[in-house]
DNA sequence: GCAATTCGGGACTGTTCGGTCCATAATTCT
DNA sequence: AGAATTATGGACCGAACAGTCCCGAATTGC
């Protein structure tokens, strides 16, 4: 009995995620994010309340939307080093490439955010929990597949591997230069190298990378 | 021939530089900064130019005040695992006694400062580069003590270090928990021991933390 | 087609922003 | 002492900020 929204909700937070991604949340203005969402200011208080409510809503959104893809991607049948090192490499091939040059959204949010601002705080922290329980996930797949030694703490590696993709891609944001990058893969993802250490192809640089 | 300046450019420096470690470039007004630093708004300007101008002094600022202290830390003589442990342990002590939960201040710039703003960009890039050559040359005077293979990639190695402290740091803004920090630290310095792996004390777990 | 209801454009508010400017106070040199 | 010079405080500026509000337009059920 009224007349229907024009507009689609969900489109406008992932163009209103992408804004507040690209710009940080301080600096992107609310005229910003009416105009890359083409709603009225009306429309946006309607939908999303207040600028800091879309923050909040941004970041689930931003994990509900990428973590189904990595985590996918970690599932894969094949070994957990190659699945992360694939992981690592499309992060890499976004930086380089352009568009990954934002950084991560969440690590801009822990960054960015004050530590008075406990809603979002606890929002940012549960995000990379998730993350941490991903990879957790599928070093538990791994373990039970033998790739692992059994005394390989998953828990410390999960919250390890969290804390490096953060750091990789901050790193990245500040300097997208591939063979940076990649050294700061490979390295990271030795732990994740079976513990007989002489497979033959265990130079410090192998693990994978073809340049 | 005249009136000579009432403060010190420098302690002023320092304090700005703590505001905008902790609030953050855009969320730091210039009121909050003349207050913090009991300049007044003239002063500020003829001393440093404009917000912007004191972001970028504000960057190399904590490079030539943090680098050193660093270098120095990692100059003991200690095996070069020990030395990052004790840095780890460092920043992971901050971090939980709540000083150093404003994350690094070269990582906050990098997450918050867009990408168009090259000057500021290539300032954390240095500043990141500086980090890189202080690790490069702690791994390079252990190598020569015979603690690292030959073979490591001493250039890798600082790399990855680098981006993992930083991760360490941004997971520790968003997650203060002394655990968590430790695992992450434990894992990531792994990569530091000794290639002979069966000194007996081998754990994943143990790099020396008496929990 | 008419009443009811909701949507949306944009004008509007009070506040705060970064930055400028000037009158005054303080100091030095002659 | 007085002229010259410089630091300082705070008033001031236009612009931009987040958020509010209202009224015309659109769509529904009847």
């Amino acid at each position: 009995m009224a007349r229907p929204r024009e507009f689609d909700a969900e489109a406008a937070l992932d163009r209103a995620l992408e804004a507040l991604w690209i710009g940080g949340y301080e600096a992107t203005s609310l005229d910003d994010l009416c105009a890359v969402t083409g709603l009225s200011r009306s429309s946006f208080y309607a939908t999303f309340g207040s600028k800091r409510n879309l923050l909040l809503q941004s970041i689930d959104r931003y994990v509900a939307q990428r973590n189904p893809r990595m985590a996918a991607l970690l599932a894969q049948p094949m070994p957990v080093h190659d699945a992360f090192a694939a992981l690592a490499r499309q992060f890499i091939d976004q930086i380089v490439a352009g568009p990954g040059r934002r950084g991560c959204f969440i690590g801009n949010c822990v960054a960015e955010l004050p530590r008075s601002d406990r809603a979002a705080q606890a929002r940012v922290r549960r995000a990379l929990d998730t993350t941490e329980a991903t990879f957790r996930d599928a070093l538990a797949r791994a373990r039970t597949r033998g790739e692992l030694q059994n005394a390989a703490d998953i828990d410390a590696l999960a919250r390890f591997l969290t804390a490096g993709f953060q750091g990789l891609r901050l790193v990245g944001k500040a300097n997208p230069d591939r063979t940076t990058l990649e050294d700061i893969a490979t390295v990271m993802l030795q732990c994740l190298k079976q513990g007989t250490a002489d497979t033959g192809t265990s130079s410090t640089k192998d693990i994978g990378y073809d340049h």
